[in-house]
DNA sequence: TACGAATTAGTCGCACACGAATTAAATGAT
DNA sequence: ATCATTTAATTCGTGTGCGACTAATTCGTA
């Protein structure tokens, strides 16, 4: 499938949202989500947050979370309260609805992953090849394609 | 970060979102994507394909196609055409266009990726890697987690 | 103190992504 | 030959995801 670049980014595309059909299988009749889970995990991790910590750590941007945290807050498994020491933030905080629906979802997902039948030592090199490929990819300044590169018929 | 598939499915989340934000850097100033990067590589490679046969190869549910490829029709990468065999077919062709666009898009990729300084045996052990993954969630049914599970009180 | 700069969330518009329902065409069974 | 079934693509509704912008708060410095 062409060059190495796109060959990485199409299975990193394809397994994510494997992933993401893996989790929504499981979570199917509940109101979670994959990056629903992914967002208690970092909380259960981490605790209090403001939004922008969150975004940092989940590497997502706020304006993603912002709609996303309000629908947590909705189906209760967060709690959102202003910083009393600064008005802008917004502290995110798992509720025990939040902390039990967590356990409940990783006992769930770890089941369904276990039957996957993976190697873990294969599965733990994997999490550090992405890790690498991910740090540099953040850090890269790649040249931006210019229109007339895309259009030209020179080669 | 807790279990082990947590953390895998977070990495793959993350690589996934790194690859995307570099594609799109790349791709900035024209009217490409990261998706539409990859449907262009799948074409590129099988030739002319109907919709459910690139949503196979991709991936992708053809309901998400069907909009992406009508602005990659209107932008003028790809052409559309009914199959005269079978009038329910879609078949979809790269157009020349399509193909010189690839062209210097690969071209541009592969530069910004080599800067990376990455390792290419660990990128191509990390390709197979995530493609056992990847093969195994996809053939997963795992059982689904309750509502009664997900608010249960019990452990 | 006062006022411009920086920070933090949120809103808006657009592009994916999927499940469910819909439409159109081909196939099969009687 | 007719009609139910299957297959292919599209439409619809909802949820993520981001860039650009806005509103509110805080900070820095005169």
């Amino acid at each position: 499938m062409g060059p190495l670049d796109a060959h990485y980014c199409f299975t990193a595309y394809k397994l994510n949202r494997s992933f993401a059909r893996f989790y929504q299988t499981v979570f199917a009749d509940t109101g979670l989500t994959y990056p629903k889970y992914v967002i208690l995990n970092v909380l259960a991790e981490d605790g209090a947050l403001a939004i922008s910590q969150l975004s940092e750590r989940a590497g997502v941007e706020n304006n993603t979370l912002s709609p996303l945290l309000k629908r947590m807050a909705d189906f209760g498994v967060i709690a959102r309260e202003r910083d009393p020491e600064d008005e802008r933030r917004v502290v995110i905080t798992l509720t025990p609805m939040g902390r039990s629906a967590l356990k409940a979802a990783r006992a769930a997902v770890a089941n369904g992953f276990a039957e996957l039948g993976l190697d873990p030592e294969e599965v733990k090199r994997s999490i550090v090849y992405m890790g690498h490929a991910q740090a540099k990819l953040e850090k890269a300044s790649p040249r931006k394609l210019t229109m007339a590169a895309l259009l030209g018929q020179s080669d």
